[in-house]
Formats: C-alpha cells, sequence, structure tokens
DNA sequence: ATGGTAGGTACCCTA
C-alpha cells in the first residue's frame, strides 16, 4: 500500500498538479492538507475518475481544509475538531488489513503554522500551535495503545532536527524550529512511540525537505528548504515499511506548491 | 535588519 501526503495549497488551483502526481506515483492513499475549499466545492469527479473512489474530505473557504483520497474502502471516517475550534485540521480513517487483527488507522494532519513571533504572549497563532500538539499527544495516548497500527501523516509545521532545516544556527528563533515547538513535537512523538518513517530511511546527519519558501528566487539553487512534512508510524507497522519518496521535483513545473509530496509504501 | 511570493477573498487575511 503506497501512501501520499500534500501540503497542496488549494486543491482547486493545483489539481491538474494532482492529477499528474496520483498518474506519476499511483499512491493507494492520497492525504492532502490545505486544499482551501469547502466540500461542495472540492473537485472531487475528476478525483473518482482518477481511480479514488473512496473520499472523505474536511474543508472550510480560504484557510486549512484535509482531505483522504483513496482508492480502498475505509471501514471508519472520522472528523476530529481540536483545541475548541472547527478549523479543519484532523481527520482520519481506518482502513482495512489482512496483517493485523484490526483496522490501520492513518490520520491526516494539519498543524497550525503558528504564525512570525514564537511568544504565545504576545502571538495567539503560537499559542494555538502548541495547544494543538499538546492536544494531539493527550488524545493519542488516550485513545490507542503503541501495540496498534496507526499512520499519522501531513504537515506538521515543524521541522525538528537540525539537519530538517537549512541552518539550524539561523533558525532557532525562527517558527516551525524554535526549541519550544521541537519539545512539543517530542511530546506528540512519545505520545505512542511514534517512529519517524522518512528518518527511517535518511540518516539523521543528511539534510531533508519537503518544502521550500515562495520567497526564494531560485528554490533549488538557494536550497532554503525545512523538512515540515512528515509520516509517522507505529512499531507493528515498521517490519512493513518498505520503501519511502520525497517527490522533489513535483517544486518545479507550472504552478507548483510549497510543499512537495512524500509518500511511503507498506506491505499492508 | 529587511523584505521577499503565493492563494483566496474582498479590499486583507494566512502561509
Amino acid at each position: 500500500m503506497r501512501i501520499l501526503t500534500w501540503n497542496i495549497n488549494s486543491v482547486r488551483l493545483r489539481l491538474p498538479r494532482l492529477l499528474e502526481v496520483a498518474g506519476q506515483c499511483q499512491p493507494d492513499i492520497i492525504c492532502l492538507q490545505e486544499t482551501k475549499t469547502p466540500d461542495e466545492s472540492f473537485p472531487i469527479k475528476a478525483l473518482i475518475k482518477a481511480g479514488y473512489e473512496h473520499t472523505h474530505i474536511h474543508g472550510m473557504k480560504s484557510y486549512n481544509g484535509v482531505a483522504v483520497l483513496s482508492r480502498v474502502p475505509f471501514t471508519t471516517s472520522e472528523i476530529h475538531h481540536r483545541v475548541g475550534k472547527e478549523d479543519c485540521r484532523h481527520i482520519s480513517v481506518y482502513v482495512d488489513s489482512r496483517k493485523f487483527g484490526k483496522p490501520v488507522q492513518i490520520h491526516c494532519l494539519y498543524i497550525p503554522a503558528g504564525g512570525d513571533e514564537p511568544d504565545t504572549a504576545l502571538n495567539p497563532k503560537f499559542d494555538h500551535k502548541l495547544k494543538f500538539v499538546d492536544e494531539m499527544a493527550r488524545w493519542f495516548r488516550d485513545n490507542n495503545t503503541e501495540n496498534d497500527p496507526l499512520v499519522a501523516l501531513g504537515d506538521f509545521n515543524i521541522a525538528p532536527l537540525e539537519h530538517d532545516v537549512w541552518s539550524h544556527r539561523q533558525l532557532l528563533k525562527v517558527v516551525s524550529h524554535t526549541p519550544v515547538e521541537v519539545e512539543k513535537l517530542k511530546g506528540m512523538q512519545d505520545s505512542l512511540d511514534w517512529q519517524d518513517a522518512i528518518r527511517h530511511f535518511i540518516p539523521e546527519d543528511q539534510k531533508c525537505y519537503t518544502w521550500w519558501s515562495y520567497r526564494n528566487k531560485d528554490w533549488r539553487k538557494s536550497n532554503r528548504g525545512r523538512r515540515l512534512d512528515h509520516i509517522w508510524i507505529t512499531k507493528p507497522l515498521v517490519p512493513h515499511l518498505k520503501a519511502h519518496t520525497i517527490l522533489t521535483d513535483a517544486r518545479d513545473g507550472l504552478k507548483p506548491s510549497d510543499h512537495v509530496p512524500v509518500m511511503i509504501d507498506l506491505d499492508l
């Protein structure tokens, strides 16, 4: 089973790029963030036509929005409201698997970006981000065990490791790489002893990015990237993890998202 | 130290 996550930054504008990625990579399950559209204007027909007959979408006007598009059926699909808001940042689906006595849960997350100022007293968006990550940690721990097969993926808006950013030193005070966020994300990772599926393949001392700002003139040349998009799996899934792909080339071409798709293969 | 670009929307918000 091939699972892909992508912060698409408007699914309506990016539909041709999405169909291109789907055709090239043939993922079984596509998880999107920042779809930026209410469900009634989600381009669902084109995706069904492309083979993604099973859809779980949860969007709103202008901001946020998450979606799961699948070739395989779900047994359950859920919408989760976080930190007392209804801002379309967490949905989940359950997929049956022969390998486990219970379904595999897939959680599609769009963690708040957190604004510019890394100070909760001055910036409510940063406070919201930290509370969101805390709540995720608590919720995963309260609703599951480390023996359950779960996948958590999406735009986490945090680059936790030194080599998840182009300059550790220069980004220590930049939202996405501050010590307080990294500590919160560690708390979330500890909640179910989550394994970082991408760092399973790419050593921690090697640079790895999934996002490059639109503000850089030549993103490839300057290469000031960050690894904001993640795929985490619980321990029972680790023996089934076969491959990963970061579709860096998707940052090129006509009307690219500032994030690139990230993918894993699980034999389920 | 600053400002740079993109998307959606409605004249400004978020990233």
